[in-house]
RNA sequence: GGCUGGAUGGCAGAGUGGUCAUGCAGCGGACUGCAACUCCGUGUACGCCGGUUCGAUUCCGACUCCAGCCUCCA
């Protein structure tokens, strides 16, 4: 099994810390809205990873936080006019719902930044016993970063050429302009933790080095995350941790490739963001999905229409396949799953694994064809595209799906084939092709073959 | 400016030192009353210039262009 580590800038062979055991840790969500769509590309991401792990054998504790303190939230909150509580609430469970929908597997543990903040205050402590942090007068708590030797080996940058490109902080207690924020002091109306340094809030980086920490030990096997945390927040989660440890932090890092928008870039400053919930009104969830693992993990995304169109014809295809065939049959054909393994050990290969998806189908559409025994192939192409959380519906739930926007009950479409058939008995073909036009207005597509009249609901 | 990663057929997207990615779309044929599904066939694709090699899209070097990070963002 080969990954390629963000931090090497390489591929190379997974070494468990624990031999067959995998501590995972992922930054997960900034609760003060909905998920949009480039979280989706991560929990979609590091979810195909963990299902792959697990098939592997490992036993994978996968640890993915939820910071619900920080300065968005408490604008948010006030700005809805409701309590910090009531809105990560809120967009906690409107999270868990998205992540349901596009068949991401719940982690294992899921720690929240306000349930750790004693292990924050003590890490903080940690830090200024050290020297590598100290209280400014302001009542905040900084980390020095150039007493940490590492620093920017994550992003291979030398801390002066950081500088150079530094913001200027007019109004600043920081001893230098580099230092980062471990602990903000409260301003008088806002609600606070009590610390050593007086009231206030964790920063945003050390949060995470705490939960990681507490979660999965000192050092553990992969820390993951969106593309845009490799600087600053993960070059400081590693700062922290191995200033306040003295061990390695992570071993491997991974990061997903970035999701764009009609060739823009993604981004809440842009606001040309779409919501998770957003594009599921108007797409299946599966075929959401199916987008995201086309591409390999690593890779851009460009979100487009025409892209989900295309993914939903391509996943018709697999289903296509499966239409008609006894799934109950063990699946056992290893040609197709040792090249699927090999594409996956490759750091997660998933378009090449999915190639071997559409061999698979063809020779089911060919055994059908020749009238041959296709269940076992066919369970073979669900068994695989499980592992990559895909085909979780029966072949019917989903070419006949989306039948909640049509105008016509199961029941009228099946007397209208019935009519239809009489008609073409009849060969009255005039009749029957007015009866297949008429449907197909509605979106029902029909088909038949040897066993009869089967139907499909058109998309897009 | 610094760092990182790209440039593959109409589109999406893998990969490889020398016969095949795969999908969508197109075209031709088969099946069909006609369709849909499906099957068979089909495309001088590898940014540009040099080099290494019997042979390079794949290795090396230069160049051009694009994107991300360097500021809250997954």
């Amino acid at each position: 099994m080969q990954v390629y580590n963000t931090l090497t800038r390489e591929k190379a062979p997974l070494t468990p810390i624990e031999p067959g055991k995998i501590r995972m840790y992922v930054c997960g969500m900034t609760v003060y809205d909905y998920c949009h769509l480039g979280h989706a590309r991560v929990l979609v991401a590091f979810d195909v990873i963990t299902r792959y792990l697990r098939a592997k054998g490992f036993d994978v504790t996968y640890v993915r936080n939820i910071t619900d303190v920080d300065d968005k939230i408490i604008a948010r909150a006030q700005e809805n006019g409701e309590s910090i509580d009531a809105l990560t609430g809120r967009m906690i469970d409107a999270m868990h719902d998205d992540e349901r929908k596009l068949f991401v597997l719940a982690p294992t543990r899921e720690p929240r930044a306000t349930e750790h903040i004693d292990d924050i205050i003590t890490m903080v402590s940690t830090l200024i016993d050290k020297g590598y942090a100290y209280a400014a007068d302001n009542g905040d708590v900084y980390y020095r970063v150039r007493k940490f030797d590492g620093y920017g080996k994550l992003n291979n940058r030398a801390i002066d050429d950081m500088l150079s490109g530094a913001r200027v902080e007019v109004d600043s207690a920081k001893a230098d302009p580099l230092d980062f924020v471990l602990w903000k002091a409260a301003k008088p109306e806002e609600s606070a933790w009590v610390s050593p340094w007086g009231p206030g809030r964790p920063g945003w980086h050390i949060e995470c080095s705490a939960m990681s920490t507490c979660c999965l030990g000192n050092n553990f096997d992969i820390h993951g995350g969106g593309p845009d945390l490799t600087f600053p927040h993960h070059e400081n989660e590693i700062a922290q941790s191995e200033a306040a440890t003295g061990e390695t932090y992570a071993n491997v890092w991974m990061h997903a490739g970035a999701l764009r928008v009609n060739d823009e870039k993604m981004s809440k400053s842009l606001g040309n963001f779409f919501t998770i919930r957003d594009v599921l009104e108007v797409h299946d969830p599966e075929v959401v999905r199916y987008l995201l693992v086309a591409s390999h993990y690593r890779s851009a995304i460009n979100y487009a229409p025409d892209a989900l169109d295309e993914a939903r014809r391509s996943l018709e295809r697999l289903y296509n396949a499966l239409d008609g065939v006894d799934l109950s049959s063990e699946a056992v054909d290893s040609r197709y799953s040792e090249r699927f393994h090999r594409a996956m050990d490759d750091d997660f290969n998933t378009p090449e694994a999915m190639a071997v998806l559409f061999e698979l189908a063809r020779d089911i559409n060919r055994a059908k064809k020749d009238g041959e025994e296709a269940g076992a192939l066919a369970s073979e192409l669900r068994r695989l595209a499980g592992l990559l959380g895909l085909l979780n519906y029966s072949p019917s739930e989903f070419l006949k799906g989306g039948q909640s926007a049509l105008e016509i009950t199961e029941e009228e479409i099946e007397a209208q084939i019935q009519a239809r058939n009489d008609a073409r008995k009849a060969k009255d073909f005039a009749e029957a092709d007015r009866i297949r036009d008429t449907l197909a207005e509605k979106g029902i597509i029909l088909k038949d073959s040897r066993e009869g009249t089967g139907w499909v609901v058109e998309h897009g």
